[in-house]
DNA sequence: GTCTATAGGAAGATAGAC
DNA sequence: GTCTATCTTCCTATAGAC
């Protein structure tokens, strides 16, 4: 065993984030964080100068990382376009918990359009996921336009998926968007 | 001309609502509330005992009456099946500014499911909603079960162009969502 | 790099005058 | 019914010891 060591980063980038996705951004205290991450307040100040702030930019540009490993890289990768969707649908319910938890991207972003010190990030992360989905779609040989509105579509029904499922009580919605994520794109029955 | 009068409750509730709407529900504060309305902390309490939170519920439960006056009533109406919807989203056009403001049942509800105060009430309007949705279709001869999945497709999808709205900066997303929807809604272009 | 202690202010909420 | 003034609690953030 090497020396007793402090929390891995990743480890309390994990925990930062669980702690946003479960309360939100403006209810999570640092108080909070603190006790989640078992650092104190000062040690808190000490990794992240920017405080609160700089922590959710952190969590953010790490979940934008995790996406785009798990998820876009994966979209891009090899099989066919179907089974790179099914490789998707999978990381995806595994990145939500299942439906269980909401999305950073929708709780981090001002209710108001184009505000908040979040904006910019959160927008090249939609474009990115919307390019990725758009790609793999062209592969299937579906044309550039229906390919782009296909993509967006998909987008649109995995955030309102969330949003419902939160709203109705139950992680169903959530898991029937990801079953026809297939056919959104396709528009039929993969496999 | 009557007598000098206070704020009238139809305006305070408007712009009660406007507040949560346009920072969210924790980062509305009380002081920001209290100058909204033009009413001192205490008169707010005075009208409100249980605070910040019987005033969302309020907020919540004239935002649904909103909702049922002005979309599930004209979706239930004369007309159509297709003119009905196309009534609905002139009025989610409007009930939304446009794609502009976001959707109070997504910034009340919290991120974990099933929880927070108003997880009922919320639950309960988009029941209503995905109900009357379902019952327009129903109209137009679509059988119960395809009627179902659709409805709550839409309700996903017109949550989902809102929260996309915020994420890419634009209510391009939204606008096209509402254009769509006759589309989504009953299979073909209505009109 | 982590801690205790605390500053300084904003939060929600109430008392009591008018 | 609205106000001023105030209370208490919680917040973010920092100072300084170890």
């Amino acid at each position: 065993m090497g020396r007793p060591v402090s929390i891995e980063t990743v480890d309390l980038m994990c925990i930062l984030s669980n702690v946003f996705r479960d309360v939100g951004y403006e209810a999570a205290s640092l108080a909070m964080l603190s006790e989640a991450t078992g650092l104190k307040k000062a040690s808190l100040y000490h990794r992240f100068p920017g405080g609160k702030e700089q922590m959710a930019h952190e969590v953010l540009s790490g979940a934008g990382a995790l996406l785009s490993e798990n998820v876009l890289v994966p979209l891009q990768g090899d099989g066919s376009p179907e089974e790179r969707v099914r490789v998707m649908t999978r990381r995806l319910g595994e990145f939500y918990s299942g439906g269980k938890q909401a999305c950073l991207l929708n709780l981090l972003a001002s209710p108001l359009i184009n505000q908040g010190p979040f904006a910019k990030e959160i927008k090249s992360i939609f474009r990115a996921l919307i390019d990725s989905l758009k790609g793999v779609m062209i592969d299937a040989e579906i044309p550039d336009k229906i390919a782009l509105a296909r993509a967006e579509r998909a987008v649109m029904l995995l955030q309102g998926s969330l949003v419902l499922s939160r709203g109705l009580g139950t992680t169903r919605p959530f898991k029937e968007c990801l079953k026809n994520m297939s056919v959104e794109l396709f528009g039929a029955v993969g496999e």
